[in-house]
DNA sequence: CTGTTAGCGCATTCAC
DNA sequence: GTGAATGCGCTAACAG
């Protein structure tokens, strides 16, 4: 392996110096064009590459950003962290992963070390209790700190999330045309803002509807089928029965309407069901499950932009952008009584 | 914003000097318990955190590693990179995230902004036509190089990859053992390694088993739905029509699932489909689908300790490692003719 | 326009 | 054991 070869090295080749050479590489206006030839082409010729990370410290920027997230193999997160990198990476930053496993301590880890790799930005997606001092740590040192999806209630962050309120109202709001009357939720953790809002834009459609609220058709569940399967199963005794389930979760929906076929009962006509995210086998089901969209891809990118903007921001003024995302009904057989659907 | 707190400023706050402050913190033998002591009260008082980008810098070694896949927001690969993140973040490495989109030139650049950043390896799942020159430039950095799922032949590179020919030979051979004995296959841009791979197996099962081969039932699809479908439209035109198909890919299974049913015929009664990749939806279907597993996360774990190895190897032998990941056949009611399994 | 000097933060010689 | 000096590779300030 030959060893890498240095502005140093091209410089002496050229019998010229260091600097002259670096500033021929970056454009600097302060050189003759012939010199600068020389040097690019030298510098091709020796095959020269710029170290970055010698860059990075001597300008305190490593063109790194972190992104944390609970996990990296779901739909969801997948879909926002291409976002992050499409966006990113024309304007030369690398994205970092990190997962936080939904643990808050796991979550402080990565941030740190996060810290310690010199990254110019952070973007997260919190676990159900994150810690603040970690988080505090990033804005203390004037690292751009941007929250997506979960976010916590911090002064001089930025956000961008989508509006879960809207989401469910609009999920909600679907089932009562449909003629739904008795609309049951599978909620999520409360600790999440998300599913705060998620039940709020449930109850507050209902409400606006003129029905009735009924504590006992709302059930926590955690976002995967098999809860869904138990909550189900207890509202399917209740009496009166709900004839329609909007669920916080494709996957609790799921396990919903499992646990509803295996009763013999029929969606839509029976009971009706929504669930929430969009997950790519909602569309797949024979019979496909209605849902909200959160556009995660947008997310990304716009959680990207956001720290761009931040990032560019010579003053040192804070400032704190929300972006909220319009969520998107998705009308499938699930929940659609009155017409069919042309696949 | 303070200042950040160099090992300067530890020193002179003890009135020693930098050297013996990088010595305490680094658990330099030559150096008085002590001061040692000493040091890492005042750094954990004084907010201390190193700068990796300078200990980089200086070594030569930045503990990020470079992972390219097409993309990242598919089951698969999201699965791989968690399984890699998992095993890399313990040993103090942080995982860089590139997207090829599925075209070598891209591949080729962040192949080369990778170098540039200076990572420590370099983790490839390949394009289907990558250009072999921005591979060889990592090597000839003595840059670890690993592929995983999709290789290429390079002498030096050591891979991890699964058993496609034995995963599709298992697929087929079930079909075979189901009392299928006319089996189609929806084959995959042959241009990959794994899907010649696949359709190997799969005509080896056939051969093996005394049965016919038959060009005609065998057809190439992209890895989606609608490929899927439109291949089974002339499948199943064909006389005498397929009782079988095997699908290098779960989305063009899906396809398949999808056009039989549209044409009233049964699964697996009339004809029994299996796919491949264990895509989630593939549990969920209603009709769930017999598929191969591909232990995406085992592979990513995979590659990531072939990567710990190779790093660590001093000597400049280099050694080329190919693990081999055993498929597994998950039978399911797509193609189960002869019991009913229950769920 | 170009050369000189210095420093980003750290770890590693070499002395003592 | 500790200090002093040096360099990793690059860029910026200041001269000229």
């Amino acid at each position: 392996m030959s060893k890498k070869t240095t502005i140093y090295d091209i410089a002496k080749a050229l019998d010229i110096t260091a600097a002259t050479v670096s500033r021929a590489l970056n454009n600097n206006p302060k050189i003759s064009d012939t010199t600068r030839e020389l040097v690019l082409q030298k510098a091709a010729e020796m095959n020269y590459e710029q170290n970055k990370l010698a860059q990075a410290l001597k300008s305190g920027k490593s063109y790194n950003v972190g992104v944390i997230v609970p996990r990296v193999d779901s739909n969801f997160f997948g879909s926002v962290i291409r976002g992050i990198e499409e966006e990113l990476n024309p304007q030369g930053y690398h994205v970092i992963i990190c997962q936080s496993y939904e643990d808050p301590k796991t979550e402080g880890k990565k941030i740190d070390t996060l810290l310690n790799a010199q990254v110019d930005g952070v973007l997260v997606s919190t676990t159900s209790n994150s810690k603040k001092e970690p988080l505090k740590r990033i804005l203390a040192k004037n690292i751009p700190l941007i929250f997506f999806d979960r976010r916590k209630d911090m002064q001089g962050v930025s956000s961008v999330v989508i509006n879960d309120f809207e989401g469910a109202y609009k999920a909600t709001k679907h089932l009562i045309d449909e003629g739904c009357t008795k609309i049951a939720h599978l909620s999520g953790n409360f600790s999440l803002e998300i599913f705060r809002e998620r039940f709020s834009g449930y109850k507050q459609a209902i409400i606006d509807a003129g029905l009735p609220f009924n504590e006992d058709w709302v059930i926590k569940t955690k976002s995967n089928r098999t809860d869904g399967i138990e909550a189900t199963k207890t509202l399917l005794q209740l009496n009166p029965r709900p004839d329609a389930i909007f669920s916080a979760s494709d996957f609790a929906a799921l396990g919903a309407i499992q646990e509803i076929r295996a009763q013999k009962l029929n969606i839509p006509q029976d009971i009706s069901v929504v669930g929430f995210s969009n997950e790519p086998f909602t569309k797949f089901m024979e019979l496909p499950i209605s849902t909200i969209d959160q556009s995660p891809f947008e997310m990304g990118k716009m959680a990207a932009k956001v720290f761009l903007e931040q990032s560019n921001n010579e003053s040192h003024v804070k400032m704190e952008k929300k972006v909220v995302l319009d969520p998107q009904l998705i009308i499938r057989n699930s929940s659609l009584k009155t017409q069919v659907l042309t696949p």
